[in-house]
DNA sequence: GACCTTTTCTTGAAAGTTTAACTAGATAGG
DNA sequence: CCTATCTAGTTAAACTTTCAAGAAAAGGTC
């Protein structure tokens, strides 16, 4: 008797296929939740605030696209499109990278850390309210070791170190 | 000395921060990740595969849109344009309601169902690669609780009963 | 039954995302 | 230097999602 050469599927278990609908209802419905907070009271979606946090975290508050777009998780595509709304908006403006003329840097504007002033204080109390407040220390612990794991394991970097970043 | 009315912002400590980084980046990459395997293996986003799964799963593969609608925490609008979608590719088909003629019941066709069949074993090792072959057992139960957690806080369902379950 | 409210679902436009193609500048090899 | 290749970033078009509005049936209430 042979077995078939394709391995059999290993099926989730119960707890598994539980687990599983449980993380995508969670995250799904964190998401809508604070896609719709930050839409009211910041005026844009939940990705664009965390680019603006990343750029006012970033020495001068400006850098490269290829650098931001990579910090978080979104192709170069998203980016320039997102930053091209937000430049819009007044709260980043582009300007040419002096040592690599192909080159941008993103750089926020002064009303650009107005506003992430204003809005980040709702935004915290938003995250808490969903997760912190909700969860035990043990619990915090352990869910940074989990998600950690899980990025380790789709993070291009490591294996495939010259493939491009994402795609 | 009163103190101010409004009270502190409770800012994240560092290692809620990144607990916080740590999940964005875990949550986006393998949404990502799962995007593209059905993109590739099944010509659709991962909520759209999502639909149907949930259709495969319920009583003669149909379900009332609204209940589809809330099962994978969308809302109906969204839902609409989606079925309209699996419509034209033959995979989903609308039908009346026969004792509520507002409603509307989505059901998986007979070709929807055999996509589902022949994509459904790489999806689950996708979702194996990237998640459950890489926790331990204790890991996959926290990871459980605190979804769960955090998905109970975010139901509409409990305290505002009579609010529209999402919006 | 007439009236008002709620529920179900759809629609169209605006906003955001993806995909593939493309421009321009950097880099490496000969 | 010249050419091939790679990298940074943008763009157009197709697709998806959101938002606001609306049609139609159901469910009260008097």
């Amino acid at each position: 008797m042979t077995t078939a050469s394709t391995s059999a599927t290993r099926w989730l278990t119960d707890e598994e296929q539980h687990v599983w609908r449980a993380y995508l209802h969670a995250t799904t419905l964190l998401e809508d939740h604070l896609d719709r907070q930050l839409q009211r009271d910041a005026g844009m979606p939940h990705i664009y605030y965390g680019l603006l946090v990343q750029l006012s975290q970033a020495p001068r508050r400006r850098m490269r696209m290829t650098e931001l777009a990579r910090n978080v998780k979104i192709t170069r595509s998203r980016l320039s499109h997102a930053i091209a709304r937000l430049e819009k908006n007044g709260w980043v403006r582009r300007e040419e990278c002096p040592s690599d003329k192909r080159g941008q840097n993103a750089v926020l504007t002064d009303d650009g850390y107005a506003m992430l002033s204003r809005s980040a204080p709702g935004h915290v109390d938003a995250v808490r309210q969903a997760m912190f407040d909700r969860l035990t220390p043990e619990q915090v612990r352990s869910l940074g070791d989990i998600m950690r794991v899980i990025a380790g394991g789709l993070e291009p970097e490591g294996t495939d170190a010259d493939l491009p970043w994402l795609r």
